[in-house]
DNA sequence: TTGTATGCGTTATCAC
DNA sequence: GTGATAACGCATACAA
């Protein structure tokens, strides 16, 4: 601290060293201009008074802050963490800050969020939102900021988004067990507003028609959430079914859903894959470590996460940007958790 | 944008309610001075132009900015996100916005970090750093800005902390283990600079002599990384030991190293706990959510980071603040993993 | 009740 | 090569 108990500024600086607040300035923009001998003494005095750039005062001059954000879904799910790596991958290489924020689900804390980045002025905002369609994303998209959409589309096509194609996400999962042999399968997932599990449970359906397996084979558990313990309560309902309507297999909607679920089996001492099979979705690191292992349908975290950046960074500083609606194709990691299904 | 291609400012709201620039202030921060008429009139000048406050400029005038930060250590562990919830609670409490890093045990990259958010001017720094004696580190200490150590402990005291307390966390642990009736025992954990790897073996180690065991029988199994993986690569060294040597019990200085543990146990054949019984640390919800529902040590993780944010916001806001090393206690949580133990 | 003036720390433009 | 000065957007002390 110096004089007026604020950390000290160029100002200070150019005192101590006896030159001019614009020399300082050079020093630290255009140290090439400046004599060694007068930068030398700059440096000193920089040094001994701990002069550290104030960015809200760069920020405020250069009108536009440095940094990108990230507003996560939910915390607790690994896979959006690794989407958040690729995007802060991307982030450094452009030399950029990255804030990563967390709405956990709730459509209040979100929009509390994104109203401080936009007082903020990042850069950009990328984001997983509890609800595509809300308002106050639309807001942003038109007010200008460059904002793309994380693993979610929105019925309005006005801004970027990446995401993973859902419905053939479902395909294959569901054509997995069909091939394994499995002719009652449940789908688990919930709620159903969200977009996510319609077009999984969609995939899913498409298959089983095109198949000829009658629809009431393949049976719907609906969740309240996609968390472990969602995963749990259904595994309950599902041994709840009387033998004859009980599925040899079942595919969760996330992998969070499918380890709760498998957890359960154990615990009620049915064997996985034998006596279920289970197919979860995202494969993240946790799947491969269960027990069990869990075959999964992978989406390319990482990937998602670097593409969304480069779109918000094109629309941030290409004038010529047109918004692009990116989507990955997901593919099949077969583990234990479906390996040997007996055929009875 | 108004203008020069900037965002609309208080003088354009100004200009455009045909009042000055000092009342368009008035209606941001003292409302009740301003007359009915005129507020409207601004208050329509706002909507109109979709004003919004730029928080740099508010943050240089105002000489600190309204942000606490975290710098997480690893963001793929579950448990730093508790953690991060905890602070994130304290934070909107206050009304001040989160920033959420991830150094991912990267010095490197916390350095960065920590330079950017001093620029910032946060109000204050959590972190659960890489290395809590690391230089970087004291000087921010030093040069004023509130900051707090989470989950680590420095040599150097001059800051507060919350911790817990991880010598009586390996203590109970092993204890447990040894009313299991256990003589045999693997520690699992590493890298050993790691204070915590250090401080709950060290506990173990304490109790298995006070209970008289030879020292030979509780055997280190060092690991490179807190990790799955780890975890995994332990449990198959683990395995190769020669039978007489083989424990038939592990503690695992996490939850991670316990799980993939637990995965190699069961692909291997294992039963648990009746061939190997284990028992992890943290308690993370996916602890509980195993296969096999994990015994651990909990930790109390969202608390830790109330207790974080409480005590920086103190030495932020505070003039009598004292630093303050605040410990917590840890707790045994038994689930399956060392539910049943087959005495031979 | 409303308007005017000043300064926060930085950068850039212009003289010297 | 260096110094003086203005501007970014906001908040406030003070004047009208």
């Amino acid at each position: 601290m110096t004089r007026n108990g604020r950390a000290p500024s160029v100002k200070d600086v150019a005192a101590a060293a006896g030159v001019s607040l614009g020399t300082v300035s050079n020093v630290l923009n255009r140290p090439a201009v400046v004599s060694t001998a007068t930068r030398e003494r700059v440096e000193r005095a920089m040094a001994e008074l701990g002069f550290i750039r104030n960015e809200s005062a760069r920020q405020l001059r250069a009108g536009t802050s440095r940094a990108l954000a990230y507003v996560m879904l939910d915390g607790g799910n690994p896979f959006f963490h690794d989407v958040a790596e690729g995007i802060e991958t991307a982030a450094e290489d452009a030399d950029l800050s990255l804030f990563v924020c967390n709405s956990n689900g709730r459509g209040d804390r979100e929009a509390k969020h994104l109203d401080r980045l936009v007082q903020q002025r990042v850069q950009g905002i990328l984001i997983t939102p509890a609800d595509p369609d809300a308002p106050h994303l639309a807001e942003i998209a038109q007010r200008g900021t460059p904002f793309v959409m994380v693993d979610r589309l929105s019925r309005a096509g006005d801004h970027c988004s990446v995401s993973v194609d859902d419905v053939l996400g479902g395909r294959i999962a569901v054509e997995h067990l069909i091939d394994r042999g499995h002719q009652r399968v449940a789908f688990v997932g919930g709620p159903s507003h969200i977009g996510q599990v319609r077009e999984r449970l969609q995939g899913a359906r498409e298959v089983w028609a095109e198949f000829g397996l009658p629809a009431d084979d393949l049976i719907n558990l609906p969740t309240e959430a996609m968390t472990v313990t969602e995963g749990r309560s259904a595994g309950e309902r599902l041994a709840g079914l009387p033998s004859r309507r009980r599925p040899t297999a079942a595919f969760c909607a996330n992998d969070l859903l499918a380890l709760g679920l498998l957890q359960h089996a154990v615990t009620a001492g049915l064997r996985v894959p034998d006596d279920l099979a289970i197919v979860g979705f995202d494969d993240i690191d946790f799947a491969a470590a269960a027990a069990v292992p869990l075959t999964s349908v992978r989406q390319p975290r990482q990937e998602l996460g670097r593409t969304a950046a480069r779109l918000v960074l094109d629309e941030a500083t290409n004038p010529d940007h047109v918004h692009e609606q990116a989507t990955f194709v997901p593919a099949l990691v077969a583990r234990a958790s479906t390996g040997l299904v007996r055929r009875s």
